[in-house]
DNA sequence: TCCTGTCATACGGTATACCAACATGAGCGG
DNA sequence: CCGCTCATGTTGGTATACCGTATGACAGGA
């Protein structure tokens, strides 16, 4: 027999990118990164010359980027990128809140040798990019470190929603990191949050996700509100 | 002057739907009914021909049903009907045990008479599906109590992911709800809910949710295990 | 000046035809 | 039993056309 029909190591699942996907991902990247304003129209046309593709294809992936809640339609006005009020980014940061500290907990319950070196190794990144200053490998240094605790707890599906969520408060997000104590003090929460995870002790976990991010709502609040 | 900018009585938010507005909600309906059932394939042109639409209309909406989790793209085989596996649904359950407990409380702490009498009004239809003992109007009466309490605690943004996440365990809460002793149990926890509310007691909403959802995990648990 | 009606333009919504690439299963030969 | 080839079904993607709505410019009339 040639092998097991669940081979996990060389499993092909993602064969070639599709261009819808490709396209996708350039526009929700363009999204998150302010290139496209909140409020800005996305016309198709000149969509499809810039980017090189048909129209079918922007807008199967405008049907998607609205599922997820990053673009509006409006009646026959199309695209919208949406935009975001200070009473649904609460909510975002509440949801986040419960999903976040109970990931924490999962995690530092049943963290194992390999899931605690992983952790410090994200930490040591995020570390680097607080020190390099600039928005975008924090961005990811950080997307990194919280991804390490959800999936190692085991809530992949509380990941997605997460993520989801952090796109559609990208702005404000970028904007938090970018405040200056922010610098200093969001690093110490991340720091206590690995060392509470990596000591098992949940209750800590939870607690220290919870003051990071009620400072991070605060911030948040500050400049919105 | 004729009458201020906003009149919001003949205003016209949603001029008449889409066709891919319609599709999308045929083919959702579809899918959560158990029309089509999981692992099953979605072909395009058989769907075009049964809808009556373009594949244009088809394609846009199984990109927005993809996003929705409710359909899986395989490459160069199009849509499938997603399935669910008990990891997935357990952790579905853990995320709306938060969420859920947490619109419970923040319901009760602000409920007012309004709310309250919303609420009453909404556990006695629940009460009569019940009694009827048909699935879907007891779906739907389940679904209208629940988003009476998100809505009344302005989780609005909760309610869309508790929704979201419902769709991918339907024929997991039909079949918990056709459960014979959930007839009874379901019932009587959703009053210990609507009451903890009506007596604006946090601490119970949320405990009597709790039980209620943990109960509900079991049975599905059981049921697919 | 302030309406109001008209018109041209821009753009989304939908349909359709067409093609290339890939998947699959049947049949064929070894 | 195995591998090869080939026909067919289906998706991925493109190009094109048409209609309806939205919008802004403009002209005429009260």
């Amino acid at each position: 027999m040639m092998s097991d029909a669940a081979t996990p190591l060389l499993r092909i699942d993602t064969p070639p990118k599709t261009l819808r996907e490709m396209v996708l991902e350039r526009l929700r990247a363009a999204i998150i990164s302010g290139h496209f304003k909140s409020g800005e129209r996305l016309i198709e046309r000149p969509l499809c010359d810039s980017l090189g593709v048909s129209r079918t294809v922007i807008r199967e992936a405008m049907r998607y980027l609205e599922a997820e809640g990053l673009v509006e339609i409006q009646s026959n006005r199309g695209p919208v990128v949406a935009s975001m009020d200070w009473d649904r980014a609460a909510q975002i940061y509440e949801i986040r809140r419960l999903l976040e500290t109970n990931a924490a907990r999962a995690c530092a319950e049943k963290a194992d040798a390999r899931v605690k070196t992983d952790l410090r190794r994200a930490l040591k990144a995020l570390g680097a990019a607080y020190d390099a200053g600039e928005t975008r490998p924090l961005f990811d240094a950080s997307t990194d470190f919280y991804q390490t605790i959800f999936l190692a707890a085991g809530h992949d599906m509380a990941w997605d929603i997460v993520q989801r969520l952090n796109s559609r408060i990208s702005r404000l997000r970028a904007m938090t990191l970018a405040t200056t104590d922010r610098h200093v003090s969001g690093f110490a929460r991340m720091t206590q949050i690995a060392e509470a995870i990596c000591a098992n002790d949940a209750d800590a976990a939870g607690r220290a996700v919870e003051t990071h991010l009620s400072e991070a709502a605060a911030i948040a609040h500050r400049l919105l509100a």
